[in-house]
DNA sequence: TTAGGTGCAAAACCTTTGCCATCCC
DNA sequence: GGGATGGCAAAGGTTTTGCACCTAA
């Protein structure tokens, strides 16, 4: 049932590709910038209009877990992250996701409630070094 | 050690009272609106500016999760949220914080996990009821 | 007295949009 | 061919900032 009302373009090709080939949570910036070293001239609009198409395909995800600057992943089985307090770097947590948490809070507001986002807090491997020498 | 760098000036009161005043979790733009009722000439970047002093004195909290607009609310144990996907709506869910998240997710990442944010996702009881009649 | 605060307006950001040429199917 | 897309630039919405005057302590 694909909706082929979209065509493969070579700027969203390359969009999707930047994505796929990091682990990085980009913002449009930068994936502007990256984009930019293939296809000098691509606008920001292209940017984040096909970001946009692909987040509506279910291609990528838009992470707007805290922080006003939106920032994108290649979709994934649902996880959480930890975002350092320091650097602001953004990072995937394996570990199994607390359906549990939705039920209790069902229960607890009457709402029916679907899923939850969750990000750890604190400071990352990196930054606890540099506090250590500072 | 308190640095007591601040004055009590009449707009970070009313602004302070204001969210003392609300369960909602309002937007800068809607203080501001509340604002201009008592004081007309209140201006946005006086809004904004106490907002963010507000928040690094720990009076009241910020809230970033998900979307791009940031909420603000009086500063309480920590909680978790409810957003609705259909109206918007952000509320307060009651149920214990899952401490030993943390500790999964610094043994999983190695990082220093000193807390971490969560918001549900789903239907409030008023856009289930809406739901329902559509 | 004086450091911090206010109002106003402009600037800074991030993101979206209008327009028209271009490209893919 | 024709609708989807791209590039460009302007517009939109939120937040920050510079500046001159004001005010709480």
């Amino acid at each position: 049932m694909n909706t082929n009302k979209y065509k493969e373009t070579r700027q969203r090709e390359l969009i999707l590709l930047i994505l796929k080939g990091t682990h990085r949570h980009p913002t449009a910036d930068w994936i502007y910038d990256e984009a930019r070293k293939k296809i000098p001239n691509i606008s920001k609009g292209t940017v984040y209009r096909n970001l946009a198409i692909l987040s509506e395909r279910g291609e990528i995800a838009e992470l707007n877990l805290s922080g006003t600057i939106t920032r994108y992943e290649i979709k994934q089985p649902p996880h959480y992250h930890f975002r350092c307090e320091q650097c602001g770097k953004v990072l995937d947590v394996n570990i199994p996701i607390a359906e549990e948490l939705n039920r209790k809070a069902g229960k607890e507001t009457g709402f029916k409630v679907t899923y939850h986002q969750l990000e750890f807090r604190g400071l990352c491997k990196d930054c606890q070094q540099s506090s250590k020498k500072g």
